[in-house]
DNA sequence: CTAAAACCTCACGCCAACGTGAGAGTCAAG
DNA sequence: CTTGACTCTCACGTTGGCGTGAGGTTTTAG
């Protein structure tokens, strides 16, 4: 496919495209007259691309992890990276969990001082809390 | 005290104190030359602002947290800001967990097929994941 | 055959959270 | 009273992940 439907269907702008190409993330074929051409895989890929981005991933770490998205075989180098960047992908949510409960302190400090906010907000917080 | 010593202590740059200051996160006393002087609790409320910028949150946000942090009553929207904030850090937080579910995956796929990375990364990655 | 839509390659713009001097005033120690 | 550490205010530089034209070719629909 052409890179205005992958755009599509992976959510993402072509220029993201361009951009992740430039990155070394994606290698398509190209038409005799340039254009770039995808394969049906390369839309689950990108997907992974953006949660990989919004987990707080740079570019050259999502390069890192590339041997294994794409199924080769992997060096032992390139294991040790995926669990390197496993690391601190999970540190960054401990980290992050520990900021939620601090929130969570301020709320119920200033719900408990000056009255809840209201019930809808305060469930769905509560609710959350729980999982 | 000064800010070169509010700086070692919170463990921040003096730049990124003034930064602050510039978001409206910080409004220390002066002294009649000029110089920012800070209060001891400050120490803390700026390790609060680096775990919130580490969680992703903007200068505009944490703004909108202050009324809450410095302890002051605050207003029904300013709950309802709390509350939202709140919501966004949960969202992320739990779209970063199963980020990490994937990763994960990743890695016992790219174990099983070359064989593990070497048992003390993968000790650690295992524990990790129990939490 | 033609016009619109989609594609191409530069290449500069943007935003946030600071880093990094420049040039000058201020404060504690000897 | 000097020196050196610390502080002040501009104000421009940096990094990442794209946005946004400019100017031109290619593909597709009618």
């Amino acid at each position: 496919m052409k890179i205005g439907e992958l755009a599509r269907r992976a959510g993402v702008s072509v220029r993201a495209l361009r951009y992740y190409e430039e990155q070394g993330l994606l290698s398509p074929e190209r038409t005799p007259s340039g254009q770039r051409l995808y394969t049906e895989e390369t839309v689950e890929v990108v997907r992974l691309f953006q949660r990989f981005y919004a987990a707080g991933l740079s570019s050259r770490s999502i390069a890192a992890l590339l041997p294994c998205v794409n199924h080769g075989r992997t060096t032992v180098a390139q294991r040790r990276m995926l669990h390197t960047e496993r690391g601190h992908l999970a540190a960054r949510v401990e980290e992050m969990t520990h900021t939620l409960r601090r929130l969570d302190q301020l709320i119920t400090a200033a719900d408990h001082r000056d009255g809840p906010a209201h019930s809808h907000s305060l469930r769905t917080a509560t609710s959350t809390v729980a999982s």
